[in-house]
RNA sequence: GGGCGAUUAGCUCAGCGGUAGAGCAUCUCGCUUACACCGAGAGGGUCGGCGGUUCGAAUCCGUCAUCGCCCA
């Protein structure tokens, strides 16, 4: 017996637990089936939950587990990423409770502190993996995600990590990894190199100093420069200057002396100088700032390196300011300037400054050497495959932010200075000749075969960004570089599902790596979904505090619940705006779907073998059949279409409308009644219908039907997550049955109008006349009579020849006048007034559409069917409206 | 500064060339044995402004305004 409350938690836990142990979510490379395939975008194994993750997820699962039921050999690879940074912050910081410290250049462990050396740090790393790594995969599990877990991968894997070093070396080999010099965002917390994407802009209020500096060989003349960062002036190498700002024409090609530093540095014309900015004259520092770097180049300047790895003022500076911080050396320059009476003035002045998004610290422009990869020659086949169709976005906008991005892609640096990645595979020789192999034995022998001998060999420090790794993730992780029967059966993989914040990451990446060493993009549609913002549209974050936590809201209203919001709320192309009250709501719609199943275990309707559907005879249940056949046909379309929303309202409406508010309630005089055949195929067909529903909802709520395609039979042939899709055909649809029943809605909804608008007592049964019946609706009063009866709380139903008493409210359904007998009951002006208004209504809708087909041009113009339409419209409501009329006219004489 | 997007019922949003919709909220009535996490009914919109294309525009184009996001 189906208990009278769904409780989420104790279902969840145990079908999750079933289905996982079942193998249900296992693909089968051996089968006959069409693969379809997911790869999770990894997340970050330091990673948690969080309500991004949530609808990314929901929508794969609702995905791989329609295509599963529809017969495809799903596979939905699971695993995380190394996240580099964030999981070597984490690690730092639970040692440096500990006292403990990397033993990293310049570190100095006093008495409190010990150091750890490399190795031995990364055996932390793995420690704290195996202990604390596993969370977001456990809270995936809360979220119904259906991943083939014993495929798990992790990009730090032994066989993923053979494949970052085949394919760095061979890209290597091919000229497309190369070590340079060139200016990195530097994390001077951090002690790395990071990403352009790990960088935001944050606004701040900062200043606007305006320097002095004077030009060489003419006294009293200056050149004023306006700047946000003093210190760097030390750095200063020239000043550039429009080339057709008049003010300066006369000093290009001069010099000037850079106070507090005593540098002569040349003035130079670049059209990078903005006449209306500041001064419109320019400090240029070009090995700290990415613009400078490039004026620089084109003019030959000098690139003075003034920091240290901590930001710190380095011995390239003149004495008082070596081995100062950068805001304490901003003070000094300032100080100094305005002593040198060169300050000429300071304004306010907000800008954008980049910050690491890890460190929060400001990011600094820093020359070092690294490792490059030519993401230009790598991204052309990918721009190509996009071109061509072979990989198409959803939505398709997407393209154009793919294809600007693609096609202005920098030199993407993969190196970083941390420990906790994959060691970049080159080999120093005692003169710096580098031998790039995969493994230190081969770059022993080539080291032997280049200098007759044997040397000893120093291993590059740095190890590989993440996104080297997890751009392979689409092929690693199915036995490349081995040629296993996985990687032949699932590659290219159907769909990458991922939000736009992070497009680049992974589309632009896996693709290139794909077309590079596949030959073949990594997935056929990439499926971009909205953002998650909290219910006033702000970005969640944890400073902001407006956070919803996805498994505080599964606790609250049940995995399902949460699951069909986040696919409700994913309409293509739009940001979703997260309200409590809708996770609330579908939980209410659970426990409707609850109710229902009750209501049809409580009257025996369970499923029927042998039941079919299309043989049954009752209108009521040829309609619902038919019902069921298209909400079927309309989801099919939609998860085709990535319309998730429209999945999640058809299947809404169906079941809360369609289902429990009409058919449902259809059944109950004929389950109450006492024709025993037609009990029996309306239990059959209840039950049938109900199953059909689980079927059709399981992608979205997986839990809730599972559990009921459990109590609902005594035994199944199988899990529902394992039954095959529904398919129909023409043989379910029955139009006839169709627009009877829609009649039979309609007469009683505008019964219940009436009733409502005539304050007539909900419980009151009351007389129905019916005038002017035709043939038609007088058989199917005669059919639905009982229904009509009980739903709009009637006493009895007769036709009438001649006008219905007076005192009675009508009110008119195609060509019948209804009357409800309320003499005494009723208001007659009330009524009249009601009367009234909807006479004028339909007037003016008719005048519109008179209008309309007056209009010469409308008539030659617009197709026929439309002009049809509308001489059809007209008709319906001036007949509708004679009636109404008459019906006036009736109460009018009373 | 460049690009993209949004502006539709009190709120959150669908609709994207031919009758303005949903959920929530509001109001009225109702414990009619599946469900008050419910049922029945109702009210509420000159579809941001202006101009254009069209027989016809919430829907296409232009422009302005406001608000977002991304990139400099």
């Amino acid at each position: 017996m189906i208990e009278k409350t769904y409780r989420p938690a104790e279902v969840e836990a145990k079908h999750y637990q079933r289905w996982e142990q079942s193998g249900a979510f296992a693909a089968d490379p051996t089968s006959a089936r069409t693969p379809y395939t997911i790869m999770i975008p990894p997340p970050n194994v330091t990673g948690s939950l969080h309500m991004g993750h949530a609808l990314t997820f929901t929508i794969q699962d609702i995905l791989i587990r329609y295509h599963r039921m529809q017969g495809r050999d799903a596979l939905w690879q699971p695993g995380t990423d190394h996240a580099g940074i964030a999981t070597q912050m984490v690690v730092e910081r639970q040692l440096a409770e500990q006292g403990i410290v990397l033993d990293r250049p310049g570190v100095v462990a006093d008495a409190n502190t010990r150091t750890v050396g490399r190795e031995a740090f990364i055996a932390k790393v793995w420690e704290w993996k195996a202990e604390s790594g596993g969370t977001i995969t456990r809270q995936l599990r809360r979220l119904g995600a259906s991943l083939d877990w014993p495929r798990e991968r992790f990009t730090m894997d032994e066989g993923l990590s053979a494949a970052v070093r085949k394919v760095f070396v061979e890209l290597y080999r091919q000229g497309l990894i190369y070590r340079d010099k060139r200016l990195v965002n530097w994390d001077p917390k951090l002690h790395t190199a990071i990403s352009d994407l790990e960088v935001e802009q944050r606004e701040v209020k900062g200043h606007l100093w305006h320097f002095r500096y004077p030009v060489k060989g003419m006294a009293d003349t200056f050149v004023t420069v306006a700047t946000t960062r003093p210190e760097t002036m030390l750095g200063d190498t020239g000043v550039a200057v429009h080339p057709e700002d008049a003010r300066f024409r006369d000093l290009v090609g001069k010099h000037v002396m850079l106070p507090l530093v005593g540098r002569r540095i040349p003035i130079v014309a670049d059209e990078y100088a903005d006449p209306e900015t500041g001064t419109g004259a320019v400090k240029i520092t070009p090995a700290h700032d990415f613009n400078d770097f490039e004026v620089g180049r084109r003019h030959h300047l000098q690139a003075i390196n003034i920091f240290d790895a901590d930001a710190r003022l380095n011995d390239a500076v003149p004495e008082p300011y070596r081995g100062l911080d950068r805001y304490a050396a901003r003070d000094k320059v300032v100080a100094d300037m305005d002593a040198l009476g060169l300050l000429d003035k300071v304004e306010p002045h907000a800008h954008a400054v980049p910050h690491g998004d890890r460190s929060g610290v400001a990011i600094e422009p820093w020359l070092t050497d690294q490792w490059y990869v030519d993401a230009a020659t790598l991204a052309k086949p990918a721009i190509e495959a996009v071109e061509s169709g072979r990989t198409v976005f959803v939505p398709k906008q997407w393209e154009s932010t793919f294809f600007e991005w693609m096609r202005n892609i920098q030199p993407w640096c993969v190196s970083r200075q941390l420990w906790w990645g994959h060691q970049v595979p080159a080999w120093y020789g005692p003169d710096g000749a580098v031998f790039v192999e995969p493994t230190e034995e081969e770059a022993v022998a080539a080291a032997r075969a280049h200098y007759g001998k044997d040397v000893a060999l120093r291993r590059d420090a740095d190890v590989l960004d993440t996104w080297f790794s997890s751009a392979l993730w689409p092929f690693s992780t199915l036995g490349w570089p081995a040629a296993t029967p996985e990687l032949a059966r699932y590659y290219p993989t159907d769909v990458l599902v991922t939000g736009l914040d992070i497009i680049f990451f992974w589309v632009a990446r896996m693709m290139m790596m794909g077309m590079r060493f596949m030959g073949d993009v990594p997935f056929r549609t990439v499926y971009i979904h909205a953002l998650i913002r909290d219910a006033r549209g702000q970005k969640m974050s944890k400073s902001k505090g407006n956070v919803i936590d996805p498994l505080d809201l599964i606790d609250r209203f049940g995995s399902d619940a949460l699951r069909f919001t986040l696919a409700a709320l994913a309409a293509p192309g739009r940001d979703i705006k997260l309200a409590e009250s809708r996770v609330e709501g579908y939980r209410n719609f659970a426990t409707k779907l609850w109710n229902a199943a009750r209501y049809a275990q409580m009257n025996g309707c369970s499923p029927a073998e042998g039941f079919d559907p299309t043989a049954a005879k009752l209108t009521a249940n040829r309609w619902i059949v038919g019902e069921v056949a298209r909400l079927a046909r309309r989801l099919d379309q939609e998860v085709a279409a990535y319309r998730f929303n429209d999945v999640a309202n058809a299947l809404y409406q169906f079941a809360w409308g369609t289902f429990c508010d009409w058919y449902l309630e259809f059944t109950k005089p004929i389950l109450a009644g006492g024709d025993a055949a037609a009990q029996a195929e309306t239990r059959a067909t209840t039950a049938w219908a109900l199953d059909q529903l689980l079927h059709l909802l399981h992608p979205v709520m997986p839990f809730i039907t599972e559990e009921l395609w459990e109590q609902l039979a005594p035994s199944r042939p199988g899990p529902l997550i394992t039954a095959p899709w529904p398919r129909f055909d023409e043989r379910h649809d029955d139009a006839a049955a169709a627009a009877e029943m829609g009649w039979v809605v309609r007469l009683v909804s505008e019964i219940r109008t009436v009733r409502a608008e005539m304050n007539v007592p909900a419980g009151a049964e009351i007389p129905l006349l019916i005038k002017d019946a035709g043939a038609e609706t007088q058989r199917r009063l005669a059919t639905h009579g009982e229904v009509i009866r009980r739903l709009a709380r009637l006493s009895a139903i007769d036709a009438v020849a001649g006008d219905p008493p007076r005192g009675a409210a009508q009110a008119v359904i195609e060509e019948a006048t209804i009357a409800l007998p309320l003499a005494g009951i009723i208001d007659l002006a009330r009524e009249r007034a009601r009367l009234g208004r909807e006479v004028t209504k339909l007037g003016e809708e008719i005048a519109r559409i008179e209008k309309k087909l007056g209009n010469a041009d409308f008539i030659a113009k617009a197709p026929e069917e439309i002009v049809e339409e509308q001489r059809a419209r007209a008709d319906a409501a001036a007949e509708a409206k004679a009636k109404l009329e008459a019906a006036l006219a009736r109460i009018a004489a009373a």
